[in-house]
DNA sequence: GCAAATTAATGATTTATTCAAG
DNA sequence: CTTGAATAAATCATTAATTTGC
């Protein structure tokens, strides 16, 4: 098969599409890179491209990198210390990773508490909205929170199954996600919920302290969240 | 700081309530470690007054299964209807899963024997838009065909290595990927919810494609449409 | 007390596996 | 049985928390 494409230039250019140009936004001031525009003004082009296939707009043009940060500024405020380090080292104010707000951290750890594993898209959007209230997120941080969080929850579990494998049948396997009829039903909203309930210690048979992990109840049921299979 | 969160409001009604107010501060797992970064500006006093919280939010209607395809709100116009994307490719409501044209499988071979193996967000949308013109497609569609196609010729490789090992050396390993770091990229915002975002490639001296050189970030949107499935 | 050096957490990516449509 | 789609496991990388020497 061929398509006509017309490999020969990857000459660059274009990749800078019209329309997502918004994209650009985000130019720290650090770095001015020069994003260039080129031109190729449209060429609606794309005329040809109806049927053709111009590789080169496969090129990116480059831009730069543009690390940055956003604006934004999480204050990590940190400090107090006197400032002291800002000094320069750039902590740059934009920071490059998400550094979650202990609310941000609460809401999360209360949903996964009442059975949030693996939010949809629509989920996380809402999730990040509501979590903006609280500090800089973005939809891919709520995304990548539950994953881990799911993850490493999972491997301290069996880390203490192994570690001390007394209970010899029923480790602990399904976490068992409640589950979450639709509110109306039971009694959701009998507990109090705490926000950040979670955490909860409990005792365990030998008298050790441990996470409640997952319970099943704790306070829940408060609403549909969807259960996630599994 | 007294979490003012009135709890009786969880009785009914929650749903309805408009907001809670939450604010309160959670400790570490382990570590205690106070840290405390909050964000805001604002209040340092975490009053959490200022913004709430609403859970209710976060149920959603979701409702049903939706299984189709990507949908999902954003402004991908949707489906329905007109077409975007051209031809007609039928809406498909069922949503069924992406089923590439000759022409399209082509184009996405050639790109990787160029070396492209996992594109980023923006050069996703351009590649998206460029198979359009052979078939209906998507941008995590492109996106897995690239996961897919190299983890799948990564075995079959492996497979091949060990099954008939002739050729004692050189077992055509590397595909000749240029380098491929990280890559810039772009926007973290831009895009609405792009579903996934990647490595960018750029043209070196020769033309070929290679990974831009450290870059760090890695800054896109990414989460699956819709995890729902199964 | 401070800050470089070290360590513990955990955010962000990549790779391997699994599941299921066709 | 091929392969699109999705999840889980493994890995990489940064920042926060601690420790340590002066």
């Amino acid at each position: 098969m061929v398509l006509s494409m017309k490999v020969h230039q990857f000459a660059r250019g274009f990749w800078d599409e019209p329309s997502l140009s918004l994209g650009c936004k985000r130019l720290r001031p650090l770095a001015p890179k020069l994003q260039q525009h080129n031109q190729h003004p449209t060429s609606d082009t794309t005329t040809t491209t109806l049927t053709s296939f111009d590789l080169k707009t496969f090129i990116k043009p480059d831009c730069g990198p543009r690390k940055l940060g956003s604006s934004h500024d999480h204050n990590k405020d940190s400090s107090s210390s006197s400032s002291s380090l800002q000094t320069g080292v750039e902590t740059h104010p934009g920071g490059t990773r998400w550094n979650p707000t202990q609310e941000q951290i609460g809401i999360l750890e209360m949903l996964y508490s009442r059975g949030m594993r693996t939010p949809n898209a629509q989920q996380i959007e809402h999730i990040t909205a509501q979590l903006g209230n609280y500090g800089k997120i973005e939809g891919k941080n709520v995304f990548y929170w539950f994953q881990n969080h799911k993850a490493r929850e999972r491997q301290k579990q069996k880390r203490n199954s192994l570690g001390l494998p007394h209970s010899p049948r029923t480790p602990p396997p399904p976490p068992i996600i409640p589950t979450f009829h639709t509110a109306e039903d039971d009694s959701p909203y009998k507990r109090k919920c705490l926000y950040w309930g979670f955490e909860c210690l409990v005792e365990d048979h030998n008298g050790i302290m441990c996470k409640k992990e997952e319970g099943h109840d704790r306070t829940l049921e408060l609403f549909p969240l969807h259960p996630e299979r599994r």
